[in-house]
DNA sequence: CTTTTTCGTATCGACCCGATACTAATACCG
DNA sequence: CGGTATTAGTATCGGGTCGATACGAAAAAG
């Protein structure tokens, strides 16, 4: 898969961390928009982002502006450009392609024990645990478009609660 | 996972690809423990690959030695001390552990279907299918203990049929 | 016995990445 | 309030990855 990453920016020169935060980017939400959510969501330190946000500016890729609240944070957002070109390369096609022959409940099992380990990984090293609001333990179903975080006390659209948030908490059935 | 993979080689201050180079050395067979195959395996350039391995000699933790039929082919293996930080860093360890409250079953389910895919992703991409010969076509059970290789024609102990092949050809089962 | 191909190495430049030091804005606390 | 501590992000530097290119040596092709 890494290789696969490599291929799709070869043609930008873009390397695979600089896809991966394209990725991300695209589906990070209002919360997750940050250097700092972006650097936990990689494994990487806040200074290395840095640098890696600082090349997919110039490039015109990302759009980084201040927080209107506290203005220390950056608030991160892919720009025209970066839109267009994630969906040109398409990175993840090629993956998509082979499970063409995989049985859609074969994929929902693999996809559901693989998502369980990932969210034990994150836990057992303290780590974020990055996932989507609608199996988020704080998220409350107010009507059929609209949803609210018990966290932060914002009323979310449908849309982004299938956004990656970085305050995410899996609904407990049993963390042992 | 990467990420797990940098904390396992910090403490000797290996990169990631550098542990990825040694697990795979540790499970390669007599046909697949050259630079070539490895550079295939990581989906790296015969000349980046050439420059690992070069760091890994220098550490002590590879040794390289040359073919006796081709002079031209390389061949590592493990040394001593590089079997021994293997076992002590156990790069795999905390993943094996996050799926400790997953069944088995659904574990060889998930297993069984992201072998499919890679398998396809390989095919795709006219890359080698890395595989042990246990599931590989060619593959020619002689006795419970010994079997035999159709490609080469040689022997293969029964360890060894667990090992990683270069030359691994899954075995048809309607690749569409 | 050439010519070509193949396996591996050497060198160079662009870039990743962490460590450290730094600035600026906010939070804490008496 | 006012000073300290904490937090978000940037700047800089050095070691190392990685691909491209050029190269050498051995084997294969003709």
């Amino acid at each position: 898969m890494r290789t696969e990453l490599r291929k799709s920016g070869v043609e930008e020169s873009l390397q695979p961390v600089h896809l991966q935060a394209l990725m991300y980017l695209a589906r990070a939400n209002r919360y997750s928009n940050t250097p700092q959510a972006l650097a936990e969501y990689l494994g990487l330190t806040k200074g290395t982002v840095s640098q890696t946000l600082l090349l997919l500016d110039r490039r015109g890729l990302v759009e980084r502006f201040e927080d209107d609240i506290d203005r220390r944070v950056v608030r991160l957002r892919l720009s025209t450009v970066g839109e267009q070109f994630l969906s040109d390369s398409q990175p993840t096609l090629s993956w998509a392609n082979a499970t063409r022959n995989i049985s859609p409940n074969r994929i929902r099992n693999a996809v559901s024990a693989l998502r369980e380990a990932l969210t034990q990984l994150q836990l057992d090293n303290e780590g974020s645990t990055f996932g989507a609001c609608n199996s988020c333990r704080q998220c409350q179903r107010l009507s059929q478009r609209v949803s609210r975080c018990g966290l932060m006390g914002d009323r979310i659209s449908g849309p982004e609660t299938r956004k990656i948030c970085w305050f995410f908490e899996p609904k407990t059935e049993e963390v042992a």
